[in-house]
RNA sequence: GGGUAGGUAGCGAAGCGGUCAAACGCAACAGACUGUAAAUCUGUCGACAAUUGUCUUCGGAGGUUCGAAUCCUUCCCUACCCA
């Protein structure tokens, strides 16, 4: 049984950027509604970065609402254009995968996104399977009924030739490819970042030009990270992995720009729409401490990826931590043979530095402490103790374990 | 195929024979401060050794020179224009 169109409407209007177009989707619902048959909603993800964020989960989510809803969720994996390699790094071209590293990516794919969707109810794709299977004369017949000019409209494509930086043939193909995926699998509703509407409204031509009914293309929008100005991404590094520890999860989530505070909430927890309007305005008053607010974001995060427990004891470290600068319960191990050894060799020997000679920086900066004690002479030769607590700036433990 | 401009540290970008381990910006790291791993300020930011030393870096390989990121040869790569 679905719910009314207006209901269905009602909850994937939430948080979408844009609905292409919004009187096709409602025809969608009703017609669903009236075969009492589920839609099919479309996902593609990349093999080539199986380490989702919780960038990646602003989309995961609007997906768990369609299957909330009773919908079929597609997790599409762009195996075979992974295997081809797509460069849309700069300079570096990417790595080309494996059939083996597309499967091992995929399933990791699946496993993580199994922390926000219902897997038992998804359905996941290779595009190899169809896209393997095209010969040269289909290939052909396909791209021909799509131009250059149609092609280079898109914004990355236009930026690039203006900053000049190469473009790839093949990258011209896999906007028609993504689209391909959509006619292979008949999605009546392709979801995506703002940054994939070009992609997914190709989706929508191959449909037509092949004579099926269009997709519906939903654009969520993409959230900074925790830098604050870029996109979130792994390669930008300031994203927060949803199978981080906690304490990255957490520590990560307090250290974005106050202003991301209300989109994080937003985009990237469950909290209900009350809760919500009520976390804007405590924002909007400056009487409080955002910090608050922030770490209530932290801990809403942690307890999405992990539990409620594991969330409070987070908070309890991290106030430990860093604001009461005490040392935390759970530190690493570093175990050691020797009964002496220059600090500067144990740091970087334990790899709290990265070289000897930013140990000494280290030292010479006041990071470096034992016991609580700051040392700064830089040819200490200590001796080693077990249970002797080393810290390195501020959140570099380790302990020494004989 | 012809022409032009380029390839410099994690990225961006100066330098165009010695004073270059290489300006500057961003990122990163550290310290101070702080209601936060926010913001702000200060510092560090090739490696090794130590108190002003040694070694490896400026697309690759050779060469010229007392001395090269800087000049020459050659190769590889990229963008743009022309065909």
């Amino acid at each position: 049984m679905f719910a009314s169109v207006k209901e269905q409407m009602d909850i994937i209007r939430e948080g979408t950027v844009e609905i292409i177009p919004e009187d096709e989707l409602v025809k969608k619902f009703e017609k669903s509604i009236k075969k009492n048959t589920p839609l099919n909603i479309k996902l593609g993800c990349d093999p080539s970065r199986p380490d989702l964020h919780i960038g990646h989960s602003v989309v995961l989510n609007k997906l768990r609402q369609f299957q909330e809803l009773g919908h079929n969720a597609i997790l599409i994996v762009g195996d075979y254009t992974g295997m081809i390699g797509d460069p849309s790094g700069k300079k570096k071209t990417r790595p080309q995968l494996t059939f083996e590293e597309t499967r091992i990516n995929g399933e990791s794919y699946f496993e993580q996104a199994g922390k926000i969707l219902d897997v038992s109810r998804a359905r996941v794709v290779y595009n190899s399977e169809w896209l393997s299977k095209l010969d040269l004369k289909e290939l052909i017949n396909l791209l021909s009924k799509f131009t250059v000019q149609r092609i280079l409209e898109r914004d990355d494509f236009t930026n690039r030739l203006k900053d000049q930086t190469e473009i790839a043939l093949h990258e011209l193909l896999y906007p028609i490819m993504q689209g391909y995926d959509s006619y292979a699998i008949d999605a009546d509703v392709e979801l995506g970042g703002t940054d994939q509407k070009f992609n997914n409204l190709v989706g929508r031509d191959v449909q037509k030009r092949f004579g099926k009914e269009q997709q519906v293309v939903i654009t969520m929008p993409l959230i900074e990270g925790t830098d604050g100005s870029e996109k979130m991404s792994k390669s930008m590094d300031n994203a927060i992995g949803i199978t981080e520890d906690p304490k990255d999860i957490f520590g990560k989530t307090m250290s974005i720009p106050d202003i991301l505070i209300y989109k994080y909430f937003q985009l990237t927890t469950k909290v209900s729409l009350e809760e919500l309007a009520e976390i804007k305005k405590t924002l909007e008053n400056s009487e409080n401490n955002p910090r608050d607010t922030k770490r209530r974001l932290g801990y809403e995060l942690v307890k999405l990826y992990y539990d409620a427990e594991t969330a409070e004891k987070t908070i309890e470290e991290f106030d430990k931590v860093f604001i009461k600068k005490e040392t935390p319960d759970d530190i690493p191990d570093h175990e050691v043979k020797v009964d002496s050894i220059k600090l500067i060799d144990l740091l970087t020997e334990a790899k709290l530095s990265e070289s000897k000679t930013v140990a000494r920086k280290l030292i010479e900066q006041g990071a470096v402490s034992i016991d609580g004690k700051k040392q700064s002479d830089m040819n200490l030769v200590i001796d080693l103790k077990d249970g002797m607590v080393f810290k390195v700036g501020k959140r570099k433990f380790m302990k020494i374990k004989k």
